[in-house]
DNA sequence: ATTTTATTGGACACATCTGTCCAATATATT
DNA sequence: AATATATTGGACAGATGTGTCCAATAAAAT
């Protein structure tokens, strides 16, 4: 045998995240990642096919580091607005923490590339509906808890969620942390039945 | 005196704001604005300096054409929710209408730039600004008037009538049209008190 | 017709990025 | 020590983009 794999190739892959996420698709290249993963280019020539192949990868693992976040949504016994709350004042204080405040890179894909290309549609299609369901999910049992108006459609509102946590993390880009939390929690708050204000 | 300009400068600009909403900053190259505006690239350095001035100065218009939009949300005697709703709907179904989904170049600017460029913010800050200060004028009108719930904050409610805005037009892109509207009309349903929600 | 100005295509130097290749070096196994 | 594999830097061709320049052409004025 020969020298073994001094660097981790998923270790690579997060760095690509962190890349992608902070300069967007167009905006990166070969050289912004290996500089930020501490690997020559040749390196990354050696163990990746192409650029678009470590995106499409990126893409593929970041989505699946929302896996046990819906599950620990859909397990959790707190009220739904609380869980909610949670999850959006959870998802941007991280993003406020970074200095560059860094979106999600699904987001952020989605606003860049749309629908243009079929693989990263494959990607994120699923990815999307999978999170439509689980905040449906939480708006329809808090209906049922009494702690969410429920003179709003679930299914609307379960989206709504989705497209207001993209909206936030655009005004966390430029707006101050504080604010960013404040909308958060008048959504939340909007969403609420007076009791459902309560639990949160 | 010699032959006369036969294109519209302002017709270029026109183009630069389609094409940089389209491609976003980092994907739109002057080819793209050439080709759209019908022009030569000879002609479109006769007439500007680089693309980056062409991209600042589209951004300088596209902004002011928020002006009248404001104008006539702070005049119009409709009620506060009929008026976000008008606002937000129709920004959507312009974006909808269009094949390719093209959202707002001032929040796909904040999205892609954050604050990393300074002639950017300084556009886009007081945009901003002027955006805030319109709909929570509207949100203390439509509270002072029943229509609008009082127990949710007029300046952070001004802050996410923009945020949503902003998600909307990133699910936009990549959601039916229909769902969209539908959105739109849940989360104004949702500031809302029972009898503003009979207003739009 | 002549002059003046606008526009165009093409060529250019310069820069940047991609993906490949090779020679040199480092590190593991036998 | 010998061997096998990993990593690296540097060089490379090809593509693409920027901004400049010039010669040719088109259209307006006198």
């Amino acid at each position: 045998m020969g020298r073994r794999k001094t660097f981790d190739e998923q270790a690579v892959i997060d760095s690509a995240i962190a890349v992608f996420s902070e300069h967007g698709y167009a905006g990166t290249d070969v050289g912004l990642v290996c500089e930020r993963a501490n690997i020559g280019r040749s390196s990354f020539y050696n163990t990746f096919d192409s650029l678009d192949a470590v995106f499409l990868r990126a893409l593929r693992d970041y989505t699946a580091t929302g896996i046990p976040a819906r599950e620990h949504l859909l397990t959790s016994d707190l009220p739904a607005p609380a869980l909610l709350f949670e999850r959006l004042g959870g998802e941007l204080a991280q993003q406020c923490a970074n200095e560059k405040r860094i979106g999600c890179l699904s987001a952020n894909t989605a606003a860049e590339l749309g629908r243009e290309v079929d693989a990263v549609c494959t990607i994120l299609d699923p990815d999307r509906a999978a999170w439509l369901e689980t905040y449906q999910t939480l708006i329809t049992r808090g209906q049922a808890d009494g702690h969410i108006r429920d003179d709003l459609d679930p299914k609307s509102s379960g989206e709504l969620v989705q497209s207001v946590l993209a909206g936030l993390r655009v005004s966390a880009r430029v707006m101050p942390a504080e604010d960013v939390d404040a909308q958060a929690r008048t959504f939340v708050a909007a969403l609420c039945t007076p009791a459902g204000a309560e639990t949160f």
